[in-house]
RNA sequence: GGCGCCAUCGUCUAGAGGCCCAGGACGCCGCCCUUUCAAGGCGGAGAUCGCGGGUUCGAAUCCCGCUGGCGCUACCA
């Protein structure tokens, strides 16, 4: 959450006026609205054993039967004997809400709308663990009444639980909050993206190349639009303009290619000094350990613009300007020879040499003066400049795909352009 | 099996009875620009609005049924 931006205003870690934020050492809370209802009749305990309740769930998975508790311990005499066995076992118990068998609760959701469960579908859950925490539902309802939440936003998996946090809210006399279940982000495969591993996956993304304004961006339009265009959005635009009518009902399948595109455009529309930290970042992390470190911030503030627009990832940083940071390249001779000396190694040799000379005898080391210089020497060559291009590309950079060639050459300076000039034809 | 939710291009979506023989974006294809790769510009293919019935002068939009997808069905959240 921190990386995407998402902050709150209270929590275990800064702290507010509702705590404890700590869920073990609220466990008095929960005690206490599991007594209330206790006392009230709305919910009961229940001493019956793992393996009795595993048995009664194949028992009705065998019939095709709701697998759901058989609400033994509601009656006072079979309660009494769970109770012996238990305590003899030396098992605690669990307390369950005490579902009435008829009637029907109605959830009013704020996206859904309206929709109502029939009560006898619903069994008796357990709220209270036999280790004494509360279960998600008990829990939540809790200190959302004492930390005065007013709406509450979740995942649609969460819709067919909503009838029993209903009646718990009622049990306990407390108004319910504004229910609002958002549509589920699917995987490509269809499925859920389940939370325990889209927890790890942000993680995934960040280490992918992603930057959370991008990622933030596009999440945020997942189930949610702000018109019919609008692609790009700010935080504050967000902020600004979210509303929950405008919440869409259906899954939304996520889609990385859309998301990485994104990445790209906050990566050109990103001001020039926060693209160069994040350049400089990625590039501490991924450049080889022979580079010294720390890596020269100013030297990355020259490369950037000359590469932001052409990726998508941090992490292509690298591949797109390793060159200006190693000592020694390696070439592959078919690299450097390319298609148009493919065959010609003395042509490609002594054209080097010559694009040595001449880029030695220009008068300011710059880029346009050396695209002109070496424009000159293609014609004087009768070589395609393109052709020309590539080679001292290859020769500069030691890559075949690169930022542009002269920008790249003047920032590298004259003495290391030369000298690679010179170890590529050497190495022909 | 039971209960529930949903249903517009491959994907994200606009659309709340006539403006829609359906608009935008990603991706894909082509052209232009061009020293590579991108970016950018222009253009194109791509949805009988899941299917079938209604209601209406008129339906992607309202109603019903069907089908399909997904979710829940734990002493997990």
């Amino acid at each position: 959450m921190r990386w995407l931006g998402l902050d709150y205003d209270e929590g275990p870690d800064i702290g507010g006026p509702y705590g404890p934020y700590v869920q073990s050492e609220r466990i008095e809370y929960y005690r206490a609205a599991a007594e209330q209802m206790l006392a009230q009749g709305d919910a009961y305990e229940c001493w019956c054993s793992s393996e009795r309740m595993d048995a009664v769930r194949a028992e009705q998975t065998r019939l095709k039967q709701p697998p759901k508790y058989d609400g033994r311990c509601r009656e006072v005499q079979a309660q009494a004997e769970a109770r012996r066995e238990a305590e003899a076992d030396g098992r605690s118990c669990v307390v369950r809400f005490k579902t009435p068998l008829a009637g029907s609760v109605t959830l009013h959701d704020a996206i859904y709308g309206e929709s109502t469960f029939d009560l006898a579908t619903i069994d008796d859950f357990v709220m209270l663990k036999s280790d004494g925490f509360p279960t998600y539902h008990l829990a939540y309802i809790v200190d959302d009444e004492m930390m005065k939440i007013t709406h509450v936003l979740r995942g649609n998996e969460w819709i067919s639980s909503a009838p029993r946090h209903l009646l718990i809210y009622k049990a306990l006399g407390f108004e319910p909050p504004v229910l609002a279940h958002l549509p589920l982000v699917l995987g490509a495969d269809g499925a859920k993206l389940a939370k325990r591993h889209g927890a790890t996956s942000v993680f995934e993304y960040r280490d992918a190349g992603y930057l959370p304004e991008a990622m933030f961006n596009f999440l945020g339009l997942l189930g949610w639009s702000l018109d019919d265009k609008t692609e790009i959005i700010s935080r504050e635009q967000f902020i600004e303009h979210f509303t929950l009518d405008r919440i869409v009902k259906n899954p939304a399948v996520f889609n990385v290619e859309k998301l990485t595109w994104m990445n790209g455009m906050y990566i050109r529309e990103m001001p020039l000094d926060s693209l160069v930290d994040v350049f400089t970042q990625a590039l501490e992390r991924d450049l080889p350990a022979s580079v010294a470190r720390p890596i020269d911030r100013a030297l990355v503030g020259r490369i950037a613009p000359l590469i932001r627009e052409r990726i998508k990832l941090l992490t292509e940083v690298v591949e797109y300007c390793d060159f200006f940071f190693a000592d020694e390249l390696h070439y592959v001779r078919e690299d450097l020879l390319g298609k148009a000396f493919k065959d010609r190694a003395d042509d490609a040799k002594s054209a080097l040499a010559r694009v040595g000379t001449v880029a030695d005898g220009v008068s300011v080391w710059s880029h346009d003066a050396l695209e002109a210089a070496l424009r000159a020497l293609a014609d004087e060559l009768a070589v395609k400049a393109g052709d020309l291009f590539s080679l001292v590309r290859v020769a500069v950079t030691g890559r075949r795909v690169t930022p542009p060639l002269f920008e790249s050459m003047e920032i590298l300076g004259k003495d290391r352009c030369l000298a690679r000039l010179r170890a590529a034809a050497d190495s022909l």
